[in-house]
This record gives C-alpha cells, structure tokens and sequence, in this order.
DNA sequence: TCCCCGCATTTTGTTGACAATCTGGTTCCC
DNA sequence: GGGAACCAGATTGTCAACAAAATGCGGGGA
C-alpha cells in the first residue's frame, strides 16, 4: 500500500489551507467565473503572503479551476456548456470504471450503506427535497468510488467534478429527473451487488448520459448562479 | 472555440520552460524514483530562481509526478507496480472514448493518416525495428486523440501516459507482442473507418488491457532503466 | 471628431535574505 | 553500554522590496 496521505498529519501549514479555501470558493461558486484573481488583493484577503496565494494559483491552474497568463494575471477559469458536455462524457467512462471496479470488490456492508442511501434518495424525492436529494446523489457516488478503491480514477473523477459543480444544480430543478434518476441509481446498486462488472458499468455509463442530456436541455440561466 | 494555449505566443518566460525541461528529465528518466528535488540545487543547475523551481514542483506534484512532504522537500514519484496497473484501466476507458470519439468524427484524410501509420508499423516490425515500432504506435495513438478532437480526455490522457513511460519499454520487447499488437491496432483503425464508435471503443480497450497483462507478466527489471 | 503616441498606474515576475523545521551525529547521564 | 537530549548542518517556508510588463488614460495631431 504506497502511503496515501494520512489524515491525521499536518500538510503545508498555511499553503493547503489557503489552496483548500480557495479552491472552495471558486466550486462553491463565491468567485464569479472570468473574476480576477489579483495575487495582493486575495493575500490581504485571507491574510497570508503572496507567495503562498501564488502557489495556490499555480495548483488550481493545473486542475483547470483558473486560467493564468503571463503577465497578466489570473482569472477563475470560464466553463463553456460544450467544454462541460466533454466533461461529463468524460466522467462517464471514469466513473464506469469505478462502477465495474465497485462490482467486483463490493462487500455486503457497502452494498448495504448503498441501499441506504437509495432508500434516503426515495424519501427526498417524497419529501419533495430537491437539495437534499442532491446531496444524497453525491454520497451514493462517494460510496462506489470508495468501494471501487481506485486512487487514480478517484483521483481524476474528483477534479472533474469540481469543474462542473456550477451546472449540476440545473439539473436538480428539472421536473421528473428526480425519479428517472433515482430508477438509473436503483440499477448501479443492484449490479454492483450482484457483482456483475459490465451491467455496471453500462448502468452507470447510461446515468451520466442522461444527466448530460439533461444539461444540455435546460435552459441558460446567465446570472443565476 | 475556448482559447487554447496559442502555441505561437510566449508562455512564462523562465516558469514554463523550466517545468517542461524538468517535466521531460523525469519522464525520460533521467531523474531516478525516489531522487530527492533539491530546489537550491535545481535552481543553481537550471541557472533559474529558487522561485521559479518551487512553482515548478507544485505543477509537477499536481501532475503526480513528484511528491512533496511538508517540510521535507520533494521527490520523485515512484510508480508502484499496483499503481501502473490502475493508470493503465484507466487510460484504457480514456482511450476507449476517445477512440469512440475519433469513429464519430474520422474524416478520409485522418484514416489516411492512421493507415499510413499502421503500414509503417508493419515495416518495423519486418525490420525489426522495436524502438521504431514503439515509436510509430505513439503516433497512431496520437492521431487517434487529435481525430477525437476532445481536450478534456486528451489532457487526462497525456497525465496519465507521462506517469508510466517507465513501464513501457518492458512491453516492446516482449516477443511476439508486435504482431498481436499490430492486429489489435488495426481492428482499432477499421472500426474507426468504419464510423462505428461502439466497435472502435471495444478495440481499444481490449488492445490496453492487453497492454496491461503483458506489463504485469512481464519480469521485473529493477534498476535497469 | 477620430486616431495614434507617450506616460502613470496597476499587477505580475524575480531576487535575496531571514525564520522555521527537519536530519543526523554527538554527547551526557543513568 | 544504552538511551535520550542536544546541537550543527541543511533545506524548506515566508516575507519584503525591486524590476519588468501590460493596461488604461490623456494629450497632440490630422
């Protein structure tokens, strides 16, 4: 096992924890896509030096989160609608991967927390709780990605996600996608805990491509973020 | 079009240049697993700020090519044998949906192009010629990903393959595996001509999984890179 | 009125020095 | 003799100041 980050220990004192802020507030949608990252503003900003905001800059650069150019500057990085389908085409595959690896090593207590997490999405459906069925969404993902234990696809699946967060919640709103989902999900778990590698990745292939279709038909909602 | 990098125009001056000559020393092996990344050091030897080298470290740690421990400076990446192995399943769904991709897309030129590669492969393997082989396979594999034309899986793909360039080699010495892997190429191509995208997938992740077999039963060769 | 040129401002890129931390060997005490 | 504290060397993390570059504005000319 080649020592993943161990939670416990300390990682770059000030580094991380300015890399992690920001990185959030740029996915959580509090940095407006095409805004300026000026390095003095933002240091002042969260107290720290430039140099360590500088660093940070250059990390979120190569996940894709912001756009620097050479001497002008960085800006949070302009996700176009066709880019985001590449995105979520690209998930897809990924996270069949995860999906079929998830069949395979799947032990009866991931399955079960699986179904208990179906059976939290039902109830949010019922409870007419969109945001909460949306997060249950993300905890059923988590659990056959940490199932599938597969650093590398988890790896590349988590900066694509973080990518696209700003269109996820179109699709949220959409009436009637919640059940549609629900049944795509209902059938992941049951391949996965039949432990069968290629119905699950074909269940999981079909789920993203329905959310992308979905995306891809809602309308813009310019400012709405 | 979202701007991509404008190849003509200047990157960061030094910033850029520095991480691609290092990026390339690490790839190519000449900096061993494990070696230690002195930054003074670096830094002295590229003739180049100390600034210049941190920033370049932090792109490659992002890159998985280096780790680096708090306050202990970086290293090296060493790529497990287990791990190569998860890089390799997942290029293979890269690879797979880029191949689906390029079978959407293939204009008569870009076919062309690709069988023109895979006559030149044969000729190497005629020849016998592995390092020409190894080489014209790259640039089939490259073509493919251009005719894709999908940047998202593109630049995954390019991360990915940078990490195991060091297990390659085992793999183009395998007797026989030329001709198997010639056959499997081709099916790629055909599939790809013929504009079917589930078929031109299915080739090409059989053809990596094939890949990933010969690495895993191939012998170790320790220090031999 | 419109366009082009030069200047001041803003912001990034770079350098150097200093502080904090870790490593490894040495010494002192039991 | 063994183990723990300690000290010197090396290396990273941080900061402040300087230089280079780009942007935007205002003035001058056609």
């Amino acid at each position: 096992m080649p020592g993943n980050a161990p939670a416990g220990s300390r990682a770059e004192p000030t580094g991380d924890a300015v890399y992690r802020a920001m990185r959030e507030d740029i996915v959580a949608g509090r940095r407006m896509p095409n805004e300026r990252l000026v390095e003095a503003d933002l240091a002042a900003a969260m107290h720290v030096g430039r140099a360590a905001i500088r660093s940070c800059l250059v990390r979120l650069e190569q996940d894709g989160l912001v756009v620097r150019e050479p001497n002008r500057g960085a800006r949070v990085r302009m996700v176009t609608e066709a880019e985001a389908t590449e995105i979520l085409q690209t998930r897809a595959v990924l996270e069949g991967l995860v999906a079929r690896e998830a069949a395979v090593r799947a032990t009866p207590d991931a399955v079960a927390e699986m179904r208990g997490i179906l059976a939290d999405m039902r109830a949010r459906i019922d409870a007419d709780d969109p945001l909460g069925y949306s997060d249950a969404n993300a905890r059923l993902h988590a659990a056959i990605v940490r199932t599938a234990e597969h650093r590398t696809a988890a790896r590349l699946i988590a900066g694509l996600k973080a990518q696209v967060v700003r269109f996820q919640y179109r699709t949220i709103l959409v009436p009637g996608r919640s059940r549609s989902s629900l049944r795509e999900h209902t059938r992941i778990v049951d391949a996965i805990a039949a432990g069968d590698p290629d119905r699950a990745e074909a269940a999981m292939r079909t789920h993203l491509s329905q959310v992308a279709g979905t995306i891809k038909e809602s309308p813009h909602t310019p400012g709405a973020f």
